[in-house]
DNA sequence: TTCACATTTCGATGATAATGGAAACGTCTA
DNA sequence: TAGACGTTTCCATTATCATCGAAATGTGAA
């Protein structure tokens, strides 16, 4: 079995600390330039940017040079879903300052797994659409059915398009505060897309965090008939 | 956050390569020699020792003395599932000789799982459940319904003995080769334990794969109305 | 042009950890 | 009781690798 290898070097490179803090920074989805990343895993600019160097060299992250800046991303999105379900074995971090806690709430709540919504609302909203039977769950796929095909429409989304993307189309992706499924793939990261370009979401800054909105409550009670806090 | 330790430090667990091999080995539930897991990380029986005793620290791996064998499995069922999840990331192992394709096609057909069902035969017969109505999917969790207490029942299973087990009852546990999930938890242990105790399947040795009989071949068709093979 | 700044490259250092040889320990068998 | 065998402990070796200081590169600003 040579899947050894593969097992192996994909582990040691979470292994070692600093690595891992520089992805699971980078699991916001967002670009981040090498001194962003420094400082968030505490190490010296040039450590970061051998870890940089080492990971696009094996193609988990790449480099996008604007200005004297290089932001670094995530590859694929597979790798940062890889990244999630290890941090559901890792387990809820146990609560050291009110502070991390209350991070820690806002996580959970409604977060960025790469490039889709995650926590909660994520699940949440997931459920609602299989209860509609806009989707129907498929072993890890999540076919949309042909009313999910009109509401997605009806909500701005350009199925074909999507389809055609060389990634998985609509998969579902475990949540690892909520222990649960949520959406992903193309589907889950335009729907995101969508409810960000809608105003339902803002960003936090320096975290995966995502803030719902006033419209983005209102939004999603009306399309999705759930209520969130 | 500190749960950046516990990703690293559970990757490190695999990170290595003899390792990493001698966790695979000792995926298939049951209790290994050390010798035994020397010669299938290949390397020298002290150096298997090192590491079995650096693990069995950590609470990875328990002993257990019998005559002048130690015998070593994997402490947690969870622990096991992780290393399957980590399995599917890894992919299809690329298929280097004969002899291991057609081993890497056993395995794909049924497996242990640390100590229940996996491969095509375990999701077939978890599909089969799903199907009709004997288990409900609510998340990662699957709920026995009314008619699924009788049928558990009725195939010899004690179904108040296995809730009380301080483990999870029943549970979806991803399946790395199918990419779809299969019945595990004290339900997915027990299930699997009676149907060895049917004599419907045969462990080989020294490997996870498992062989369906005849008997096997036709309960199966009897009690879950599907065809394996 | 010159300076400031982000980032990388180079090189040296230090720590960590996997490894196997030698020997000890305990258990089984003859 | 002696010898064989499975396993561990001790120990020295070795290789790997994360780390950072110093210097180089390249870009933007003044």
């Amino acid at each position: 079995m040579n899947m050894k290898r593969n097992v192996s070097s994909i582990a040691s490179l979470i292994s070692d600390p600093s690595r891992a803090a520089i992805l699971l920074h980078l699991l916001d989805g967002r670009c981040h330039p090498a001194g962003n990343l420094a400082a968030a895993a505490g190490i010296t600019p040039q450590t970061a940017s051998f870890h940089l160097a080492k990971m696009a060299e094996i193609g988990t992250v790449t480099v996008e040079k604007h200005g004297r800046h290089r932001y670094y991303r995530i590859a694929q999105a597979s790798d940062a879903e890889m990244i999630e379900q290890l941090l559901s074995f890792a387990g809820p971090a146990p609560v050291v300052s009110l502070r991390q806690s209350d991070q820690m709430k806002k996580l959970r709540h409604a977060r960025m797994c790469y490039d889709h919504l995650a926590g909660e609302a994520a699940v949440r909203i997931t459920e609602s659409l299989l209860r509609a039977g806009h989707l129907q769950k498929d072993g890890l796929q999540l076919h949309v059915t042909v009313s999910g095909e009109t509401f997605f429409a009806d909500f701005g989304l350009d199925l074909p398009q999507l389809r055609k993307k060389r990634r998985a189309f609509s998969r579902c992706c475990l949540d690892w505060t909520e222990r649960e499924h949520h959406l992903a793939g193309a589907l889950g990261q335009g729907l995101t897309e969508r409810m960000f370009a809608m105003d339902w979401f803002h960003r936090e800054e320096q975290s995966r965090a995502v803030r719902i909105t006033q419209e983005g409550k209102q939004g999603i009670t009306e399309r999705f008939g759930i209520q969130l806090d």
